[in-house]
DNA sequence: CAGCATCCCGCCGGATACTG
DNA sequence: CAGTATCCGGCGGGATGCTG
């Protein structure tokens, strides 16, 4: 198969790695929230409720290592303010996820809809 | 944060199982692959080398569950035949799936650049 | 405020063996 | 060929406690 000049699953296997980042949960999640703006760490953990201070932090530095996002320490003394935002890289990065977001958006009744009623039928099956 | 009509994190919440599944190494191969056509469960396993057969089968279970991928007995009896198939629903995440593998193809080699130079660098300020 | 360290449990997923 | 069943080791990730 082919996907530009790259071919599957050749290539896959290199980028792949790189999916699976971007699939992330929280990695997506930090992405999204980060493309409005630059943002404290403090503000990040409001604003993704649902992320445990460990996970933000190990997703911020993952990002951090890969060029996605960069790291500013605004004041080194009490109290202490950090800054995340995305890399050039990382902002290059929006678009498609962007795209993949709406896909999302747009079709995640319609799944939930064909889930409830494949379990529906492999309930009833399940009777029969 | 808005994406069309969704903001996040609110909506987040609710498209992130579906991002996870894209992001999902084995589902995103598997529509992939795919893509190319109809496929018997055998070919997917060739042309899917890395994948167990165990990963193989729990990911055409989820997909078929979603409405992403369906699946039809050719012959019943010996040898079996199954093929498996994109549904609607699947091919139109193709386009949204593709363009992230290209940001992935096109920015691959940079995204390991930066990794290797920041191991590098706490490789140093480690001895220092 | 912005983290790091530690403990610990659940489940993801590989290996292996068996079936219609 | 196209699966299912079982075992089990590794690690993803939550909870908690401590620091500059």
């Amino acid at each position: 198969m082919k996907l530009g000049n790259m071919s599957v699953p050749g290539d896959c296997a290199r980028i792949s790695p790189i999916l699976s980042r971007v699939g992330d949960k929280w990695a997506t999640l930090v992405i999204l929230v980060l493309s409005e703006g630059p943002k404290r760490y403090g503000v990040l953990r409001r604003e993704i409720e649902s992320i445990s201070q460990r996970m933000l932090t190990v997703t911020l530095r993952a990002l951090e290592r890969d060029g996605l996002v960069s790291r500013r320490v605004l004041a080194e003394k009490n109290p202490p303010q950090v800054e995340y935002s995305l890399t050039e890289l990382g902002e290059s990065l929006i678009e498609p996820l962007f795209a993949l977001c709406q896909w999302s958006a747009l079709n995640v009744d319609e799944i939930e809809r064909r889930r409830a009623a494949h379990d529906a039928r492999a309930e009833g099956e399940e009777v029969g």
